[in-house]
DNA sequence: AAGGGAGGCAACCGCGGCTAG
DNA sequence: CCTAGCCGCGGTTGCCTCCCT
């Protein structure tokens, strides 16, 4: 037996709202709130439409706090590092982070744009991205991406087609790993993922612990020198000309197969 | 100027989780 | 414990607008 409907479909409205609804609903909700239950409202506030729809448009459209417009350079990031480390499934987590934006807004947003932008490598107009070898001292054949601030974007883009890293490996010598550096990048991320999971209650992927390796190049001051991925031969799976090259078409391929595009 | 295609976005659908009875 | 009903979510659809030919 299947769920019994949540109202009667032939009998209410269904399609685009008219600014007469909007008022009637914005108004009631104003007033008297939903009162826990969305499928009495519509009655109650004299609407002839489905509970959930008053939600949804109430959610995604009629909530003084709703941010309507584009979405800057900062929220591409922010959706691009959550999409990258959590997945598909957190719109709503994702969402949360960003005020005034609603998890409809963000997954359009992500399926429309910033997917392709992801998918073609445009992801900063600064981004500024180089692959070179660590310095011998610093450990043999370990490569380091490093990329300035900007290209936040680009960070979990590649932590997420590097998802191969052996988890416990430990830092070249020379290097330290600083898990409680303010500005880690990596703790930046860490951070957000976690306070993330906690708002939804899940708990942090095991694809998250790749966000371990993030790393800071420190000198012996204990001064940041710089800040990076820190790429591993020993579980990479993709090729050095790659990494030399960073051949943004074939991570864009990966990225697309991961995607299923 | 008109038609077709692509892009953008609002809205709907249906499922899983949760909870009250 | 079981069931029914509601909520919240991600996936998908369909309409409207814009742009290109």
């Amino acid at each position: 037996m299947g769920r019994a409907p949540c109202c009667d479909k032939a009998n209410v409205k269904r399609g685009p709202w008219s600014a007469e609804e909007d008022s009637i609903l914005k108004n009631y909700l104003e007033q008297f709130g939903n009162g826990g239950n969305w499928i009495a409202l519509p009655k109650k506030a004299g609407l002839n439409r489905c509970g959930k729809s008053c939600r949804l448009r109430w959610l995604n459209y009629l909530r003084p706090d709703i941010k309507h417009g584009g979405f800057t350079k900062e929220e591409d990031t922010i959706i691009c590092n959550l999409y990258c480390t959590m997945g598909t499934h957190v719109w709503s987590v994702i969402a949360s982070q960003l005020p005034g934006r609603t998890d409809n807004d963000v997954k359009n947003y992500w399926n429309t744009k910033l997917k392709k932008n992801v998918l073609a490598g445009k992801l900063s107009d600064n981004t500024q991205v180089s692959v070179s070898t660590i310095p011998e001292e610093f450990g043999n054949s370990s490569y380091y991406l490093s990329a300035d601030s900007a290209a936040g974007a680009f960070l979990p883009y590649v932590s997420d087609i590097n998802c191969y890293y052996h988890q416990n490996h430990p830092a070249p010598q020379g290097m330290i790993f600083d898990p409680s550096a303010n500005s880690n990048y990596g703790n930046k991320m860490t951070s957000t993922t976690q306070e993330a999971a906690a708002a939804s209650s899940l708990s942090i992927s095991s694809s998250s612990s790749t966000l371990e390796n993030n790393y800071d190049l420190r000198s012996a001051n204990g001064n940041v020198e710089d800040e990076g991925i820190l790429l591993d031969d020993f579980d990479f799976e993709y090729s050095y000309e790659l990494l030399n090259g960073f051949d943004f078409e074939k991570a864009s391929n990966e990225v697309a197969q991961c995607l299923g595009g």
